[in-house]
DNA sequence: TAAAAAAATGAACGCTGTTCAGAAATAAAA
DNA sequence: TTTTATTTCTGAACAGCGTTCATTTTTTTA
């Protein structure tokens, strides 16, 4: 093992301690009220080492909402064991609920603020990896339940964007406080409520 | 007209011309993008000023929001002509996403920014009237739909949640460039090609 | 031990939302 | 009309933000 091995593992420990150090905050206090000092003052450093490891705060935004992907595919991976593409669509969706509200900080860096589109868009790859991928196991799923002899006279994609958009509508009411601001009448289990008519929905099709 | 009426009224003359120049400006340059000094540069008038007729930012935001809502509910008007409770919920969900992506500024700030909601917690009437409102109509029309025998086994409001967190949810990932990270074989009309799947789904219900 | 390279620093910059003592404009009173 | 009182408006000032970069400190190489 070199030096130059040694200080490039030194380099992604440090990178990797401020990505954790962020991450604890921003759970802790919310994202929008996490600033660059508070992570330098968290890890022990000055503000200027954190820009030396990342070019700007849409860097580390980007780099921790790719890590939520990682965490929301291990709520995922039990899923690939279901045989009956069906059954793994409802459990699909009922995991990305389960992953929205246990995760609401990092499902907001997720999906919803505009920071890991915006790095993305001054990178070399526009590509949304994480986002693409992601989507193709839904897509997977559903193509499974067509060619099964589901969703008689549907198209996969836009089906499975609809799909997608259903339970990420949910969320995305829940987390913005939309659903507290409308009052239900069962406010604690709106989101399952309104998941499980979707279940009823798609029973028989 | 008393000197106190007349002062009143151009109380709210000026109020309306804050709004309207934050309105002018969000829309050109979004919402993150502009500041108080901008507004108050818009306008011809000083900081200062802008503080003495709101609160804070939010208190703008807010104000802006509920014209939102108003601007939504003509979006809605000619709907409730419409006798037949099935086609109403139908073109009430395509005018809600036309609304959506005519708008897009307006509808993350109604749907999907914070400050609006900070705003109410902060305020004596927590309630949020605007959203509740609208969500009425949905479910209103459901309930229409569900009495003239259609959706058999649903409950109005989990049902209507659903229907609402569909339509919002496409609308959220486009304006939030989800739709542009994943890259549809058909981008330009992913949001309709989706909400005609759910057209579809409804159709025999 | 000295020179070179790499890593870490924190003061400084221009920006933000917000405040508030004082100035300017208007209304009321003399 | 002139004086006083009231209301309206102002913009400098403050603390905190993301970001930069000349300088210092630490580490490696010679």
């Amino acid at each position: 093992m070199s030096v130059a091995d040694r200080k490039a593992r030194e380099k992604e420990a440090l990178k990797a301690l401020i990505l954790k150090g962020a991450k604890k905050l921003f759970i802790e206090k919310g994202i929008e009220q996490t600033t660059i000092r508070n992570i330098a003052d968290e890890i022990d450093y000055s503000v200027g080492t954190v820009y030396v490891y990342f070019k700007d705060k849409t860097a580390i935004l980007h780099d921790l909402h790719s890590i939520g992907f990682q965490e929301l595919g291990s709520y995922f991976q039990e899923l690939f064991k279901i045989k009956d593409p069906m059954e793994r669509l409802r459990k699909m969706g009922f995991a990305y609920i389960k992953f929205a509200l246990e995760n609401q900080e990092m499902y907001d860096l997720m999906f919803n603020l505009k920071a890991p589109m915006e790095f993305l868009e001054k990178s070399e790859n526009e590509d949304w990896d994480e986002g693409a991928a992601t989507f193709n196991r839904v897509k997977v799923t559903i193509e499974e339940c067509i060619n099964k002899g589901h969703f008689k006279g549907h198209n996969v994609e836009p089906l499975s964007f609809m799909v997608w958009s259903l339970v990420h509508g949910m969320c995305c009411l829940e987390i913005r406080q939309r659903t507290k601001g409308v009052k239900f009448s069962n406010p604690d289990t709106i989101l399952f409520d309104g998941y499980n008519e979707y279940l009823k929905i798609i029973e028989k099709m």
